[in-house]
DNA sequence: TCATATACTGTAATCGGTTTCATAAATTGT
DNA sequence: ACAATTTATGAAACCGATTACAGTATATGA
């Protein structure tokens, strides 16, 4: 029952390997009757190239790798739908790596990067997209910046909402800070001037970005930051929920708050449901990432779409684009949009009034 | 810049590449000095098989594929996770092949799916896991399943919460009729006798399965079931928005609701509050799948935990075994269990008393 | 008609490993 | 001290394709 190879097709059609090779390749001209003899023989036996084989002398897989943190998190199937569709429109096949759902302890993340990306150099992957973990860390150790940085030299790297500074990799990126701006001035548009921003967490770059969008936005706008409605320390529901009821016990209340991402926003939304507050009437409540689950939730969450699918599809392209050697541009920013849905409107003193 | 290979590490150690190889996979006596010598020049050269020319003589790659229709829907993932780390705890690593997601026009995922089979089948996969898709149907044509069970006999496939009747593949399942009596019991022993169903479509065997246990508990709790309180035609939050309106128009209401998966209690849910119905004083919804969200909504959502992680786990498990040519049951079911949250209470006219 | 392309095909090398077989060297047993 | 193992290593075949090179046959052109 061994599979049947080049070698079966072509003694029976009494030809040569290389004769096969070529029809199956289109590589080279054969007589139509050879051809024809051959390709039915293929159909006959189903014959299937073994594409180990094929790649060992051809030197390029077809296949890519993508390293991410945690497909359970709804933001990452969203890149992932835009990158498999441009990706597949191109041939390739991709490795799914995730660095952290899978892994119990959680306590080595980088290190699993680090195995997944040696790993995906045996397997001669012909890319490698890179999306969080050690790239969304504000100040990433020099050792994690060499490692990727000199496999930047074998393989094509496309770094995806992220940055290894001194790598000279290729970017393609959500331009956070924009994000939270549009965020930010959308609540003071409405009316807003208390306004607290919770979640995140401080060492990485996408909240310092965000983050900072919003203090500008503030300070733009002339409106005061509290410190003690600055809380971060996490990405989930859970803290969500934590930071929320933090605020909610504080002497003064914001009339809204920025959230760092839509899972703590949802988190916010169910302490603020659960302490009698209404959203939006209450209390506003903005977003980040634009999950589905955002318009999924009643009220829906106003939030900022990083258009995800975008950043993927984008990924693929332009790591394509390396892998072919072509010129790709070193940054390819997304410029995130604002989502006006239900969890905003303004202030209970406005409409009071 | 080329890479280097066992021929250069062998020249440099002045051995032959057959001793390298000895050392590379520890699979007979090296002479200390002569095995410390080479490690050293792996070390110095950072040197990394080739996993192509490896999997070609040893014929096996270490890879796996996993068809799956749309690893957006949140319920894929889950199962994904707990694949992962079963799958990699015993050194695989997988291709995502996604069915639909990349699907602009949604009209071929099974043509879809039989390129990617051909497709794994190129690349030599030691096994593949199926998710959904054609094995979901609840009569799938006869070419479909021959085309699988024909490549089933060549490499390893394991169905997940599907099946090919016929096939005689190996399966792991979870329990939908039981899920589906777990809700419905539930709702019963609240105290609900107007129940209606939501959801799925009446063509998926998870569909019918659900509906069955639905039907079955209903029956022998010598409740009624009315034709038009069992609505289908979809799995989304869309989908489930419509089907409660259509509820809710109706002249007699029910007082509960089993829907077919969480996404369609998501719609249902909204459509409720928008009706100005409260969850679960109101109303009470169960859902099912259990998908992460379920626990993040206001109320929070009873539904059936299909043990996503463990489905992925096991399946993960069962295919090592049939690659490593171990015994495996043909069916292995996982036992849905109820998970009681805020969106299910006594109907109203209990409570009242 | 003869030189020159062009069409068609085969031989053998190659990709980068693993593995069988053979052989030499070092140990062991008696 | 010598046969019998065991250790240590190399030469070469092999996995299943692609492809460079070479050669023959046919076609085209002057």
């Amino acid at each position: 029952m061994k599979p049947i190879t080049v070698y079966d097709i072509a003694k029976e059609a009494n030809v040569s390997v290389a004769t096969v090779s070529r029809v199956l390749n289109n590589t080279a001209p054969v007589k139509k009757a050879t051809r024809d003899r051959i390709t039915e023989l293929i159909n006959k036996y189903q014959f299937q190239p073994n594409a180990l084989a094929r790649s060992l002398t051809k030197k390029e897989t077809g296949m890519i790798g993508i390293i991410l943190p945690d497909i359970t998190n709804p933001f990452f199937p969203e890149i992932l739908a835009g990158f498999d569709k441009a990706a597949r429109s191109k041939g390739y096949t991709y490795f799914l790596c995730d660095t952290v759902s899978s892994n119990e302890d959680n306590t080595d993340q980088y290190a699993r990067e680090s195995q997944y990306l040696s790993l995906l150099m045996e397997k001669q992957v012909d890319g490698i997209v890179m999306i969080g973990g050690r790239i969304d860390l504000a100040k990433p150790g020099q050792e994690l910046t060499n490692e990727v940085m000199e496999l930047g030299k074998r393989v094509p790297i496309v770094l995806v909402n992220g940055n290894l500074p001194g790598a000279g990799l290729t970017r393609v990126a959500a331009d956070e800070k924009l994000g939270a701006e549009l965020a930010t001035q959308h609540l003071i548009d409405q009316g807003h001037k208390e306004i607290a921003i919770i979640g995140g967490f401080k060492h990485m770059s996408n909240t310092i970005a965000r983050t900072q969008g919003f203090t500008r936005t503030m300070e733009k706008n002339g409106l005061p930051i509290r410190k003690e409605w600055m809380i971060n320390g996490g990405f989930s529901v859970r803290k969500g929920f934590r930071f929320m009821e933090e605020l909610l016990q504080g002497k003064v209340r914001p009339t809204a708050v920025v959230c760092v991402n839509d899972l703590i926003a949802f988190g916010a939304l169910k302490a603020a449901t659960k302490a009698g507050l209404r959203v939006p009437d209450d209390l506003s409540l903005v977003g980040y990432d634009d999950i589905p689950f955002a318009s999924y939730t009643s009220p829906e969450l106003t939030t900022i779409s990083l258009k995800a699918e975008e950043l993927g599809s984008q990924a693929a392209d332009i790591l394509h684009k390396l892998i072919t050697k072509n010129k790709v541009p070193k940054l390819t920013k997304i410029v995130p949009e604002l989502r006006i849905r239900e969890s905003t409107a303004p202030p209970a003193s406005l409409s009071a009034n």
